[in-house]
RNA sequence: GGAUGGGUAGUCUAGUGGUUAAGAUACCUGUCUCACACACAGGUGAUCGAGAGUUCAAAUCUCUCUCCAUCCA
């Protein structure tokens, strides 16, 4: 009756030489030769691509690639062979953003090819760093596999689907307004754009009615684009205006007319009623440009700075424009009155500058006519919870341009085209290898169009998601190895946050049904996010941010995991406090001790059951075939809250406050008769159940438990859940009358003062009560517990 | 303005028609009881956001309102 663990708690130091051993004995060697043809069962998971230079990182972020891993890891128990890979995201703007601040530099003034290189090396150190954090979590993905997006093998394939879709004719060049981004020099899509709140200046300004002293007032946000004004808007029903329809007015300083025009989508109580349409102040001007046939005047050049058109305000930056003019205004005397108000204003979500409306022209992959049929074919998706498929529906209905592919930056796969000097042609080269346009000489001779033999190379790059939009092609060998490609192809599931579904999930989606006419995968898994104690999303303007890392060293990697397993319910937002970690790491030392009282037993096996079990022993396997259904329902859904809850309910509550207490007089017997055997028969199948249902979400300490109790590594190599027969299923309502009376014993003693040490009864004192008759059943084992001594029923 | 999710003890979370609303944490009182003081036992604490309706029965279904979070206009 030794105990054969010393240790009193379980401590996180032990989890690292665990994980050399999980390396030594390769155990996820399955996933290391994924192209074992042979086996039938794949389960391919498509895992979110991390970008390494956000720092700190974001403790949702480990409790969501914790998560994934409890997926593969389910998975596994299943029987299925896991198809785990792991990519680095190391493709856009912030590693640019990052590295021009690290040294100092502006991207632009600096050699591309130099700048490459720093952002290469930026990456590489903040890359290692970080997936020594994923394995240190227990990530069981395929770390000998990992890829890069910005890989010669990653780009070639971004670049070879680009061709693919060009061919195809679904890319074209376009010359329309499009969110731009003056700090990031480029065009973003309407999934990169985000909003905040901002202060701003309304300004009142007197527009005359052409040659008379008569005015009306334009309310404006944006005076700057006073240059820019083509046409007066106001509301029909406005009495104000009713009878102005038509009539023109004097733009001031510039001295230009424009007409009013009636259009319902004004809002006659939002400023003065009459709004000044310009190229352009926001998406709404692009509408009405479109839809009242005016003529765009560019206001604004790439670099930020207003263009000739603005006359004496030309060449100024936006701001400089803005207090200039308005300055103007007011010598000129039509600003009526100035109000400061609240406005929603919308943000390039990498640099946090607004996002201008300017026209350039830019390559676009084509989205809007092929809506209907994605959402035809996102029908067949199954969505973990259901509820969060509804974001990709509304976004799918908000699709209204066509998706601009482009990018004037530096660090992304290059857009593979070169340009005829002579007709302008773009010549596309065959797919299959990486090109570098603005490096190399194009793979081919003559122009396709007039011969010519001398060519410019394209400059720009792609939207970063064009690349992680293939992810589920790239790991599924497409174009590469078609026997695998056909197995593993649609994968099985895709995991993501529901923060990224209008990008991630949705131009993968995209372009994979483009591509393959298929869908990439056939199921997809939505996390909540991690927000802060108050229940506010964490975001580094809010300073609200938890760093992972020294949570993570200092309560280790499982109580990491169980916290995140049963802080987050499916698809909810879950809320970050060190408390509730705390709690998880609680729990894990409980576990630890119940793993040190039960290895001091002897163990009986399956084959060995005894014939005859006691009723206490049959009741709490009836209990456990109960919370191992529970658990696997919990499991079968992806949703790890309800299998960590239940565990620590059982675990805690029922198995080590009832059961544990009421057989401890059997097993510690001397005498090794049935009914010791009885005991410690249940006891270990509890046990063992325990660390089997465990393991997806703590797959530390279960398998230190199960190779120090049970001298074998089962529970890695034999991966399974326990089996349910509902052998005792008729004890199930014993539960809450055994937890009651033994509470109402307690209760008693605590009651009642001792003669002997004036202080309440301990609960080793014998007590005198009369076992229930419900109970009869259990009586020997109540006795032993309690100490009691029998009241005759009278 | 629209969409989605949510409002349950001081705090967090479970609970989708049926006995005294569950758990965690915090707080209070005891106990070092031979696995565990990161523990054990006991206790205080909720008119289940507001109002109306359906029903024999509502935290749970319907409607209206309100507040919060997130996303999109």
């Amino acid at each position: 009756m030794d105990i054969n663990i010393t240790e009193k708690t379980w401590s996180s130091e032990i989890e690292k030489r665990i994980l050399n051993q999980w390396e030594k004995d390769n155990i996820y060697e399955f996933d290391d030769k994924n192209t074992h043809l042979e086996i039938e069962n794949y389960y391919v998971l498509d895992t979110p691509p991390p970008y390494p230079s956000g720092k700190p990182w974001h403790i949702g972020a480990a409790a969501h690639y914790s998560q994934i891993d409890m997926i593969a890891r389910v998975a596994r128990s299943k029987g299925f062979k896991v198809i785990f890979p792991i990519g680095i995201d190391r493709n856009g703007i912030p590693v640019e953003i990052y590295t021009e601040k690290k040294y100092k530099i502006r991207m632009r003034n600096t050699n591309r090819k130099e700048f490459l290189k720093l952002c290469e090396s930026t990456l590489d150190e903040t890359e290692s760093e970080f997936v020594e954090i994923l394995k240190s979590l227990g990530i069981s993905a395929n770390f000998k596999e990992k890829y890069h997006t910005d890989s010669v093998e990653f780009r070639t394939l971004t670049q070879s689907t680009f061709i693919e879709l060009w061919k195809k004719d679904l890319i074209y060049l376009g010359d329309r307004p499009n969110n731009y981004c003056i700090d990031c020099g480029t065009t973003i899509a309407d999934a990169e754009v985000s909003y905040t709140e901002m202060e701003t200046k309304l300004v009142y300004i007197k527009f005359f009615l052409n040659n008379s002293k008569d005015f009306i007032l334009i309310a404006t946000t944006r005076p700057e684009l006073l240059f820019a004004c083509q046409a007066i808007i106001v509301n029909p029903d406005d009495e104000r205006y009713r009878e102005k329809n038509g009539n023109t007015l004097k733009i001031p300083i510039f001295e230009r007319e424009v007409k009013i025009i009636h259009h319902k989508s004004v809002d006659p109580n939002f400023g003065s009623g009459a709004v000044m349409v310009c190229s352009y102040g926001d998406l709404n001007d692009v509408q009405l440009f479109r839809e009242l046939n005016l003529k765009e005047i560019k206001s604004i050049n790439p670099n930020g700075k207003t263009t000739e058109h603005a006359k004496q305000f030309s060449n100024l930056s936006l701001k400089e424009a803005r207090s200039k003019i308005i300055e103007e205004l007011k010598n000129k005397e039509v600003v009526d009155r100035i109000e400061i108000i609240s406005h929603r204003t919308p943000i390039c979500e990498r640099s946090k500058t607004p996002i201008q409306i300017i026209s350039l022209e830019d390559y676009y992959l084509k989205q809007v006519d092929f809506k209907s049929k994605l959402l035809e074919y996102s029908k067949n998706i199954k969505f973990y919870p259901e509820m969060h498929r509804q974001i990709l529906i509304n976004w799918l209905n908000s699709v209204s341009i066509d998706w601009p592919i482009s990018r004037r930056r530096f660090y992304g796969t290059e857009i593979p085209i070169w340009y005829c000097k002579k007709c302008r042609y773009p010549n596309i080269p065959e797919p299959g290898r990486y090109y570098r346009p603005w490096d190399e000489k194009p793979p081919f001779d003559k122009c396709h169009i007039c011969n010519n033999d001398e060519f410019v190379g394209e400059e720009r790059i792609f939207d970063t998601w064009m690349d992680s939009s293939i992810t589920p092609l790239h790991i599924t060998k497409f174009n590469k190895n078609d026997k695998f490609y056909e197995k593993a192809y649609p994968t099985t599931i895709r995991a993501q946050g529901k923060d990224i579904i209008r990008t991630w999930l949705y131009y993968t989606l995209l372009r994979c049904v483009y591509l393959t006419g298929q869908l990439p995968w056939k199921s997809a898994w939505i996390m909540g996010y991690g927000v802060d104690d108050k229940g506010e999303k964490m975001s580094k303007s809010k300073g609200n941010v938890i760093d992972p890392l020294p949570v993570i060293k200092k309560h280790g990697a499982d109580t990491f995991r169980l916290w995140s397993a049963s802080e987050a319910n499916l698809g909810y937002d879950f809320r970050c406090s060190e408390q509730k970690i705390i709690n998880s790491q609680k729990f894990l030392s409980k576990l630890w001790n119940i793993g040190r009282f039960v290895s001091s037993f002897e163990i009986i096996e399956d084959e060995n059951k005894p014939k005859k079990l006691n009723p206490t022993d049959k009741w709490i396997l009836a209990e456990l075939d109960g919370i191992s259904k529970k658990c696997i329902d919990g499991y079968n859904e992806l949703n790890f809250f309800i299998p960590s809850n239940t565990i620590r309910e059982f675990t805690w509550n029922i198995f080590a406050a009832h059961y544990i207490e009421l057989i401890k007089s059997r097993v510690y017997n001397e005498n090794k008769n049935e009914d010791r055997n009885s005991a410690l028969y249940a006891i270990h199948k509890c046990f063992k159940s325990i660390l089997m249902l465990l393991e997806p979400i703590c797959p530390f300490i279960t398998y230190e438990l199960w190779t120090k109790i049970y001298k074998n590594k089962k529970i890695i190599s034999q991966k399974k859940f326990p089996e349910i027969n509902n052998e005792f299923q008729d004890m199930e309502p014993f539960t809450q009358k055994i937890i009651k009376f033994n509470s109402e014993i307690w209760n008693r003693k605590k009651e009642t003062i001792s003669n002997i040490t004036n202080k309440p009864l301990s609960l080793k004192d014998s007590i005198k009560i009369r076992i229930p008759d419900e109970l009869e059943l259990f009586k020997y084992d109540l006795v032993a517990m309690h100490n009691i001594i029998e009241e005759n029923k009278n």
